[in-house]
Order: C-alpha cells, then structure tokens, then sequence
DNA sequence: TCTGGGGTCCTAGGACCC
DNA sequence: TCTGGGGTCCTAGGACCC
C-alpha cells in the first residue's frame, strides 16, 4: 500500500515573522504589500488567524483589509527570511521521506511507503515530524495523510489548522463527496462556475457524473477531474523536479503609459531574471513579456533566439523590442512582467562559453 | 472584494520538414 | 497538382495553484 503525506505550513509567512517578533502574536498581522493608508494596491498575502477573524484574508485586496482593520499589524514580505525558514523546514520533513517533493515554499509531500507499514505507523511517525517542526524551528503546520496525493492534499486542508488528518483508501470517496465542487484541488473559479451550472454541485455529484459526458465537454481535464472526485489519484511523488521558467513582474503605483518608466522597469527585471537564471545554471531560449492594461487585460508576447543564451543584457533588449512592437501606444499599463524559459542546462565555465 | 507575484500545464493553429 | 500524414517548433491564450 503506498502511503502519502502532504506538509503543509500554516499561515507560513506571519507564522515567520512571529518568531521573530514573539509580541505580534495573537495579534491581528498581515504579510503583504504596503497599504498606504489605504491607497496601496497590493494584496494580502498571509493573514494570521487573529486577522481572519476580522475577515482578513490571503489575496484580498490590501486596502480593503485596510479599511476593515486599520489597527492590524502590516508587515513587508521578506522572501528570503521566508525562504530560509522553508530549507530548515524542508531539511526536516526529507529526514522522514523515502521520496521527497516540495510544491512550493510552504508544502512538500513525501511518501513514506516503506517507513509506514499501515496507517497507525504512517500517523504515527507524521505526529513526530509535526512536533519536531513545532519543537526544532517553533512554527505550526498542518498534515494529511492518504494513499495518493490527491487526498492527502484535501485531508490537510482539513486539519488546519495545526492539525494531522488521515483518510484511509476506502474512506477517501466518503471523505470528499461532502465537499463543494469548488474546494476539489483543480477546480478553479471557473470551472466551479461551469461544474455547477452543469448540476455538479458537491464532489460527490461530479464523482456520479457519466464520465464520458465529461470527456466530452472538458477533454482529459474531464476524466482527471472524474478521477480527482473519487478519490483516485496514480501520479507519484516526483523527486527530481526542474524549474522550467524564470520571470518577475511588478504593478506600477500609477498606471503609465510613459516608455521611459517602462523600460527601466523593463531593464530592472531582465537584471534580476538574469542573475536568478545564472545562480541557477540555466541558459534561456525565450523571452516573454506580460502587458496588463488598466482594464485588466492581458497580453503575452514571446520571441525565441536563434541560440541559446545566458546574457542579462540579451534579456532586456529582446524584451524592450518586444514592448516596443507589441505595446498599443498611449496605452496604460498597471504591469509589467518579464520571463525566460525553455532552458538548457549549463554546467562550468567551459560550457558556458558555448552560449557566451 | 476591482484584484500581487511566483509559477505550471494544456490546447490549438500555423510553419516547416520529410 | 486537385493531394497524405506524422513530427516538431513557435506563438498565444487560458486556467489553475500557492
């Protein structure tokens, strides 16, 4: 029997900041971007369960939670403290894997197969992990335990928070036919908006869906939904797992149509993406830039090279050209974004010199 | 709820080659 | 030339996740 778990952080980046300023807890706090007494046009990226209280939540919009709750504690993201807390985290949570996969900064599943020979070990030995993440670096997350990825990930979200969820294989169809269609991992504004004027309101009416129904209207995303919503889930623990694109992007204060602003913002991110992609050891072949107007649309424009290439400089001036032909002149942008993609990887200076 | 920044994967048409 | 089919690359767009 494969047995998996799914780690998941809980309110990771406030829970970051709380131990390093112990007096925020228990009081409402917010990660994200600058509120400018209520003019900032960020978001709230993590909000503290003190702050959801209020209402407070990931992605709102950081003036409304301003205009809810002035007197939170607003604080500015600090990726890289973040990020270091997630490697002591991560360091941690391998030590119990046979296989090991981070999802993102926050969450890793591991299968722990051969470790766990049935499902009391499997609890068993993830309450130790939990305690020695709580005991070891101080912060709280949440774990779901399950035959395949797919139920380990929605019996976390069940636990949180702090919290150690198992569902049995023969509990997994139960366990999730309770649930709105929306909250199935997959299923998106969207494609709730469209399952539910279809009828499929709960997971468990999608699961007694006629599948063939289903492959016709959304395609393979139609059986893999299927699958999702009862509870069957093939797809392993994936190891060695490469970046496949490198890119940033930035909101304007104002909306600009100025080419002067936008191209050093252009020219900033391209040096970033550039030195990201060095320390990573790739050479890109495309570059891609993202228009968003101030209505909200969006564009995106790429070009491939001829070569391969690990120049900054190269970066900047393709996606210069390409604003320059693509950008509807006099229109505003709210952002713009830069990406590279499609890489080789380079190893050592002697290969470099290939894609010099 | 007028909405950030980091990503991934899928689809689909057209070019181009054999 | 009225015509087949497979494979791969390029580009654009859309949906989703954290």
């Amino acid at each position: 029997m494969r047995l998996i778990a799914l780690i998941d952080m809980d309110y990771f980046f406030v829970a970051c900041e709380e131990l390093r300023h112990p007096e925020i807890k228990s009081r409402p706090a917010v990660v994200g971007s600058d509120p400018k007494q209520g003019e900032g046009r960020g978001v709230v990226m993590t909000a503290n369960y003190a702050a959801r209280k209020f209402g407070l939540r990931s992605g709102m919009p950081i003036y409304l939670a301003y205009r809810i709750k002035k007197d939170a504690i607003y604080l500015p993201v600090d990726f890289d403290y973040y990020e270091e807390m997630s490697k002591k985290v991560m360091a941690l949570v391998k030590t119990y894997a046979d296989k090991f996969e981070q999802v993102s900064i926050d969450e890793a599943f591991i299968d722990i197969s051969s470790r766990a020979k049935d499902y009391d070990a499997a609890l068993e030995q993830m309450r130790k992990l939990k305690q020695e993440v709580k005991d070891k670096i101080g912060l709280p997350c949440s774990i779901g335990i399950s035959t395949n990825k797919l139920v380990a990930k929605m019996a976390s979200d069940d636990a949180k928070p702090d919290g150690i969820k198992l569902v049995k294989e023969d509990e997994a169809k139960e366990f999730l036919s309770k649930k709105p269609v929306g909250d199935l991992y997959g299923v998106g504004r969207k494609m709730r908006k469209v399952l539910e004027d279809f009828g499929y309101k709960s997971v468990g009416d999608l699961a007694k869906a006629n599948p063939v129904v289903l492959v016709e209207r959304f395609k393979s995303y139609g059986a893999e939904l299927y699958n999702y919503a009862n509870g069957r889930d093939e797809s392993e623990v994936q190891e060695n797992w490469e970046v496949k694109s490198i890119g940033r992007e930035r909101t304007f204060e104002r909306d600009t149509s100025d080419r002067y602003e936008i191209t050093k913002a252009i020219r900033e991110m391209s040096k970033e993406v550039g030195e990201e992609m060095k320390r990573q050891g790739f050479a890109f072949k495309v570059v891609t830039i993202k228009l968003r107007y101030s209505n909200f649309e969006e564009n995106l424009k790429s070009r491939s090279l001829t070569h391969r290439s690990v120049d900054p400089e190269e970066i900047a001036q393709v996606a210069t050209q390409l604003f320059d032909k693509y950008a509807e002149t006099g229109e505003e942008l709210r952002k713009v974004g830069v990406r590279v993609s499609n890489f080789a990887k380079y190893k050592g200076q002697k290969r470099m010199a290939e894609y010099a």
